[in-house]
DNA sequence: GTCAGTGCAAAGGTTTTGCAATTTA
DNA sequence: TAAATTGCAAAACCTTTGCACTGAC
């Protein structure tokens, strides 16, 4: 499973003109080990326990490479303190488009929104379990039966 | 309406023991009239339209007053800076939260979803007309019989 | 050999705090 | 007068960055 991840940073690192390094590993093996929200602290600590020499630098250095190949979610709560929390997306998370003319259904994932169904969770005191979100509208396909209409 | 959020304001401290003072008013009168998240610096600017010498001090212990309160929300986005929110929701639209255990039902309103959600209809060519979300969770609320498993 | 990655320490940006002076009740 | 509030500057945080060095390709 953690395998699945660090395969996929391998794969985006080879494709990036980037190279490995063994604090990187580290540091990505640390955090997809991880069931909850992290802090760098919390994945500095613990890489530390495999590499006493890792720098905070490095922490946040990989955690910004990982957020930005899609395999780590930065989060902002009231904290002040940067929460970083394992993508692992494919929970049946997604949303959807659903037009109103030709019933086509379109799904699609949009982290921004998860991220601000969390804050909003969170400020009502709520531990978010799941949600639900369909937008309804028309479609731009001009073979939906609604365009004739216009 | 901005009127009656600074009676409030002065309901909650009179009854702390805490005192009044210019500052702080102009500060509250300014962030009332706010629509839209503000952020500290943009507070101070305003504020000191009308007092030239309130200190960026006196806007964070401001609003952290209003926050303990309930009269201002604070949000943490990816910024890294905190918004401020007028805690109204009146406007009209608003989604919900809702309670697994108890039923509960949160009205909330947020701007930046609605937002989102017009930009992701956009991408995929969709006219938008109507949305539905729905956030589900455990409340905090000690009285919900979800309590009682934990 | 070249260029990415690292550690360190310094710099940046945001928020909080200590303190003397001021203002409110 | 006693206690809260203020402005200022310093301190405290979190995060990023410059630099010389190391390590991967």
């Amino acid at each position: 499973m953690s395998e699945n991840f660090i395969e996929q940073l391998r794969g985006y690192v080879a494709n990036n003109g980037l190279k490995s390094s063994r604090q990187r590993e580290i540091i990505a093996g640390v955090f997809f080990g991880c069931e909850e929200h992290v802090t760098i602290d919390q994945l500095l600590s613990k890489a530390r326990e495999k590499d006493s020499k890792i720098s905070q630098a490095t922490v946040y250095r990989t955690m910004k490479l990982l957020s930005e190949c899609g395999l780590a979610k930065m989060r902002h709560f009231q904290s002040g303190q940067t929460l970083y929390e394992v993508s692992d997306g494919e929970k049946g998370h997604h949303d959807h488009l659903i037009c109103l003319d030709c019933g086509k259904i379109v799904e699609f994932v949009n982290a921004k929104i998860e991220e601000l169904q969390h804050t909003i969770a969170e400020e009502h005191g709520f531990e978010l379990t799941d949600h639900r979100m369909e937008l309804y509208g028309h479609c731009a396909d001009t073979k939906c039966p609604g365009k004739e209409r216009a």
